[in-house]
DNA sequence: TTGTAGGCGTTATCAG
DNA sequence: CTGATAACGCCTACAA
């Protein structure tokens, strides 16, 4: 109906300025060997029509998509209230550098994921939800596929990941609150089928709480419950009544804790009077609580940040015919204490 | 280095079941001209070479690049808790849609925004954070950049638009209020800078706010705040101050309203017992708090979900040829009664 | 129903 | 320093 003009090409770029495309795509491309004569004739040419290379194009004849992915589970979305900050980071570190960032929720089996790297839609891919034993790391390390995980496997694999000490951050939280008088701690961890599946934080955040009871010998009191609040809550009230003397509860993830310290309020216990809750939670969720929550502070954008940094760096090695190393990242825990710990005070 | 096998080409699959390259090309996009026998073997060789067609190359000869763009303000991240869920909401809508879904969070102006388009980097974008005036809207207006705003301007255009009924939403609370009782009722609108912007969001609740306080026949109470929790906290308080019987405050902004909450709290106002609080916020973060919020809820979910519906239907008109409609939708507003929010007990 | 040939807009190679 | 020209891998008339 309207004009549609078509776009300008490369050609006319070159007729205007008097030239051949190939130095178009040399002034383009920022090549060195072009005069300052021509150069600015054809940039002049260039700022004239308006001329912005097509990218698809240029893909094509460079053999490369220039464009990585964020593989996000789609279920995820749900319970999980931190993870959306992954996103954001990594959007962050790969704006200017030249890479398109995609994230795709679409639900993900070994040929879909591989068609994704023949089709060359993607060049690269951030794994996220990442299991002990995960089907997508052993698919990408098979076949070569440029992947940075979040998180880590149990397998061996030359894959890239960036992670969060999630042991050390029940460490941390342990730590402190024997540093703080306390000794009757208990442990709310993430649902048995976590475990079962493998997730990393489920475990990993387990075994660090276990280990540092252990270490400072005290009593190991766990129980597991799934992210859900309620449920969060319920097992913190759980702890309450089975352990005697608990002053402290530690949780894994930020709504829960809420879910805690609602579950804890309605039973009458004041926090930090009478209860500590120190829990794992983005910084962002843990300052909107109210008491704002202590504990450990999960850096989920800079996660995000740093798997794309990662991954970016990476592809650009590969084009450039170096070898690219894989690196591992663990991002460390550190402790905030805000309002919901206090000191034991032995009456 | 490595062997690096070439992946296989349309030519490949061609050879291996003895057709021409068109014939396989038909299979690849469904069409109906191929006869079930070919099809069938064109398909055995597909799978046996596992060829996945080559992205770049399909969209450089069909003119088309099949991505949309999410273009974030990077500024914006900060400030706001709950705008990524529009992220994935708008994720979730393109995917399966065969388009690819990139966030773009790099800042923006005039030149960046038209190469993205010229270079048909994206084919059309999701726009957020819209003021009354907007350069990006002209732009797309004047230069027929298929855009879909979440937001809306003051300005005419044919751009399609998803928008949140923010007055009605305002209006819902107060008439909820008056419903209950209440006769004397703050706002804590967006702050002087967010108005004079031009951000709907912020001139939108305040009309709406203000007409429904007048409809009832009730004072106006109102200040301004900008959306960090300390500094609406201050403005709650200076309404209780300045306000006599105050008995609801309502906010535009779920952190925003915690700080309140917070503030009303350190002066030992209980809510909702001496003070009602009613906001705006994702349902994620009204339900986190404690007390919960009442108030409306935003469904940024669903805005991102419906912004991307739209934008691909767009382009799925237009690369049929048909002339793409320009739509309009207005996300009605929903009020949740929770726990900050009580009757008002005369006494 | 199938095949042939030209084109999509750039980049890269290799002469000049 | 600059200019032809062949890829890049696929799609789509047009012909058979």
């Amino acid at each position: 109906m309207s004009t549609e003009e078509p776009a300008p090409t490369i050609f006319d770029v070159a007729d205007l300025a008097s030239v051949s495309v190939s130095t178009v795509s040399r002034v383009i491309n920022g090549r060195a060997d072009v005069s300052a004569a021509t150069r600015s004739r054809v940039e002049a040419a260039i700022g004239r029509l308006s001329f912005a290379p097509q990218v698809t194009a240029q893909r094509l004849a460079g053999r490369r998509s220039h464009t990585v992915a964020m593989l996000f589970p789609s279920a995820y979305a749900q319970h999980s209230n931190h993870d959306l900050d992954f996103v954001l980071g990594a959007a962050e570190a790969t704006s200017g550098r030249d890479y398109l960032f995609n994230v795709a929720s679409d639900p993900l089996d070994e040929p879909r994921m591989r068609a994704l790297f023949r089709s060359r839609l993607v060049e690269g891919a951030i794994l996220m939800q990442i299991t002990a034993q995960d089907w997508r790391v052993e698919l990408a390390a098979r076949e070569q596929l440029p992947c940075v995980l979040i998180g880590r496997t149990d397998t061996e694999h030359p894959l890239s990941w960036v992670d969060f000490d999630f042991e050390g951050a029940a460490a941390a939280m342990v730590d402190h609150l024997v540093m703080t008088g306390h000794r009757s701690i208990g442990f709310v961890g993430r649902s048995h089928a976590m475990l079962d599946a493998g997730l990393g934080p489920a475990t990993r955040l387990r075994r660090g709480h276990e280990q540092a009871v252990l270490r400072h010998g005290l009593e190991l009191h766990h129980v597991a419950s799934d992210l859900d609040p309620l449920a969060a809550g319920q097992a913190a009230l759980h702890l309450v009544d089975s352990v005697d003397d608990l002053s402290a509860v530690v949780a894994t993830h930020g709504p829960s804790a809420l879910g805690m310290l609602r579950a804890l309020r309605s039973r009458g216990l004041r926090v930090p009077e009478d209860v500590s809750v120190l829990t794992v939670a983005t910084s962002r969720v843990a300052e909107l609580s109210m008491p704002s929550l202590s504990g450990t502070d999960f850096p989920s954008a800079q996660l995000g940040f740093q798997a794309a940094s990662v991954l970016v760096r990476q592809l650009d090695d590969r084009a450039r015919g170096v070898a690219p190393r894989t690196e591992h990242i663990l991002m460390p825990a550190r402790l905030s204490v805000r309002e919901t710990s206090a000191p034991l005070a032995r009456s």
